[in-house]
DNA sequence: AATGTAGCCAACCGCTTCACC
DNA sequence: CGGTGAAGCGGTTGGCTACAT
């Protein structure tokens, strides 16, 4: 026997909000307050409305203070940032940016921000791994093996915007950004992006760091058996990132930001490689160590720091022979260069 | 002008978490 | 301590609009 309903559906009204309603309920809350009680709240104003849909016109729409559209680039940058940490928890996010709604940011994220980091292409990309490959035989093959694979769309879109942060970072150590793969001809924005690089002023936006390299960069493809991925690491990875989410909500704001970017790197770099359970015995204690290089420094300026000193002492992953230029951004890649092929 | 397509966003659905008894 | 119901949350859908064909 399923769940009694929240309220009765035949009498509730559905579909959008009159602007009666809107007044009625906010004239009501901001006189008496919810009451703790949503259910009952529809009934006591007299609108016939479920009292989850109150609760979300008020949240999403009424309340005082809400700001609709007109994202600042800080505000990008901050929600490019937590999503990378950790993934689609919205809430999370939302409790960073005054004014907006958990609603509002994943509407933004979903339909706008994601293609302004990642492209159309990848984007599709991520959720049909194999959607480019043209031997029929091939392609259903992926397809089956892909079928398999557990990693989710936003723990993988996040190792991607990890990964494009990265090399943009070490772009003589990554993958991503070996000249090998590069087209024979650098797109003069490209050569600009690549100097910018060596400033510290352009290294401190990964916004824009990931939107030149986007927009001037098309990478290879990977055509990889996918049977060789290692699901267990992904949920290992996927595990941690989640992990950081909590530490995120324990521990609140965005003073925790460096720490977490901290941990990500480190599992980027070091337990997606091997050593998966040396590096889980160590984790607590490199907790403690990054709350040592806590302090007064920006956690977005010491995150793009740390990026930098660690990725001298990261070993390359060369994996040339396995790829062929063939044009869109595959998960594979991601597994190669994540050590997991 | 009619039709198709894509983008956007408000709202809904259903699962999980939390608080209370 | 387990059961129950409300709140919270994230994924998904539906409808509107703008633009392309």
């Amino acid at each position: 026997m399923g769940r009694a309903p929240c309220c009765d559906k035949a009498n509730v009204k559905k579909g959008p909000w009159a602007p009666e309603e809107d007044a009625k309920l906010k004239a009501y809350i901001e006189k008496y307050g919810t009451g703790n009680n949503w259910i009952a709240l529809p009934h006591k104003i007299g609108i016939k409305r479920c009292g989850k849909s109150c609760r979300l016109r008020w949240l999403n729409y009424l309340r005082p203070n809400i700001k609709h559209g007109g994202f600042s680039e800080e505000e990008d940058n901050l929600i490019c940032t937590l999503y990378i940490s950790i993934g689609s928890r919205w809430s999370v996010i939302a409790a960073q940016l005054p004014g907006r709604t958990d609603n509002d940011i994943k509407n933004y994220w979903n339909t706008k921000l994601k293609k302004k980091l990642l492209g159309r292409r990848k984007i599709s990309n991520s959720h049909h791994l194999t959607a480019t490959t043209h031997d029929p035989k091939e392609s259903n093959g992926l397809e089956n093996l892909c079928a398999e694979q557990t990693l989710s769309n936003s723990a993988l879109e996040r190792l991607q915007l990890h990964m494009q942060l990265q090399s943009l970072q070490k772009p003589n150590l990554s993958l991503y950004n070996h000249p090998a793969f590069w087209p024979n001809k650098l797109h003069p924005m490209q050569e600009k992006m690549i100097q910018s690089l060596q400033s510290s002023t352009d290294r401190l936006n990964p916004m824009l760091l990931m939107q030149q390299h986007v927009d001037f960069y098309e990478p290879p493809t990977a055509r990889q058996d996918c049977s060789e991925v290692k699901n267990s690491k992904f949920d290992e990875l996927e595990d941690a990132c989640n992990r950081v989410g909590m530490e995120l909500q324990t521990n609140g704001g965005i003073s925790s930001l460096s720490r977490i970017q901290a941990e990500l790197d480190d599992l980027v770099n070091n337990k997606v490689s091997g050593n998966f359970s040396q590096q889980e015995d160590d984790f607590e204690s490199q907790f403690d160590c990054f709350k040592e290089m806590d302090g007064p420094k920006d956690g977005l300026v010491w995150w793009a720091d740390n990026f930098q000193s660690k990725s001298a002492s990261s070993n390359s992953r060369d994996s040339t022979s396995v790829f062929q230029s063939e044009g869109g951004y595959h998960g594979h890649e991601l597994l190669a260069s994540y050590g997991l092929q």
